[in-house]
DNA sequence: CCACAAAAAGAATGAAGGTTCTGCTTGCGG
DNA sequence: CCGCAAGCAGAACCTTCATTCTTTTTGTGG
């Protein structure tokens, strides 16, 4: 008895998953997330639409997907940095988060805040990712403190809150300018 | 001969172009500027498909006249501070400008955020104004440097670039904050 | 008052695109 | 090797708008 046999494994199920997105996140930087239409992920990814239903529900879940993994992979920089022995001060620290922008995945990131005004479940992914990176800023800037200004653990985490909230908004900032310059046009020679 | 008479007096048209323009802002704080169809429009301002058409070409313009709205509104409330004589210090100047924030507007704002990074034309717009508010908040900064720390004016400009380009990075990420915080909630007694 | 054209209303149109449905393909347990 | 269900492709469907067209209203110059 017994089914027969899933054909795809878990492991194969998430990578289509993953290559779906990917190419979402392609489209979106492109298009936007609205005037990106199924077809044109189709297209992008090589796969049809039927397959895509496969794996996601509807578009909106694509949508969150392709966010989570934006988010995702730029909440996985800052966490280098911070799991690194050597914490870089504030603005070394903003400078390298700055230099690691990819101008397409920016794009995205500013689109899903514009969806996040109205949509309550990518306003979730976007708000936790949000409270996540600057956690992780605070404990890079503790760090720092500790390392620099002798500052003693229980003191520098007070400190360092408001230092990590304005590099937050800073590292944003830099997010919307990169994503407003050159949205087009970056097939140069 | 002659024509018999344009009905609408340019005061008139333009009133009208405002109270739909009006409308439209409301739609897209509530639904999003995709999900905001034209009868959403026709319902909230009280006029009919038809007569918008009569003023705005399509809703691609109704669009760019609603992130005008809101950036002009905005860059309103700077000029204000701007030509006081009285010009507040950047921190001061920074909390009055974020107790002046719309949820609303700012919803609008963060959307067309959004946007512009695939419209050219909302782009444009943002930018533009962007650019512009960056520019009323060097001088307000450049004023105040003078009067505190008594810097001759030349020297004052150069020092206060960085200093407007901080605000306004911190302005922006609390207009984003503004637009993630309760975007459904707001008619609460 | 009248006539006339602008302006408004609202139904009609047509296209676009998300979702579903119908078979064909395929890889793996037996 | 065989068969079956999952994957997959792609066409079909159907809803949802943006936009246009037709008709009615309205305000003003004469």
């Amino acid at each position: 008895m017994g089914c027969v046999v899933p054909r795809l494994t878990d492991a194969r199920k998430e990578l289509r998953r993953a290559q779906i997105a990917e190419a979402a996140v392609r489209c979106f930087g492109r298009n936007g997330l609205e005037r990106t239409s199924i077809a044109d992920i189709t297209a992008e990814s090589g796969l049809s639409a039927g397959s895509i239903y496969a794996h996601y529900r509807n578009k909106a879940e694509l949508v969150q997907a392709a966010a989570r993994a934006v988010l995702i992979k730029r909440a996985k920089v800052l966490g280098d940095y911070a799991a690194s022995d050597t914490p870089p001060g504030p603005d070394e620290l903003l400078a390298r988060l700055i230099a690691a922008i990819d101008p397409a995945e920016a794009r995205v990131g500013v689109q899903t805040w514009g969806e996040a005004t109205t949509d309550p479940a990518i306003r979730h992914i976007v708000v936790d990712m949000t409270e996540r990176m600057r956690a992780m800023l605070h404990d890079c800037v503790t760090a720092w403190l500790v390392r620099v200004e002798n500052h003693r653990p229980d003191g520098a985490g007070e400190r360092a809150a408001p230092i990590a909230h304005q590099l937050m908004a800073r590292y944003q900032a830099e997010l919307l300018y990169t994503a407003l310059r050159s949205p087009t046009e970056e097939t140069a020679p």
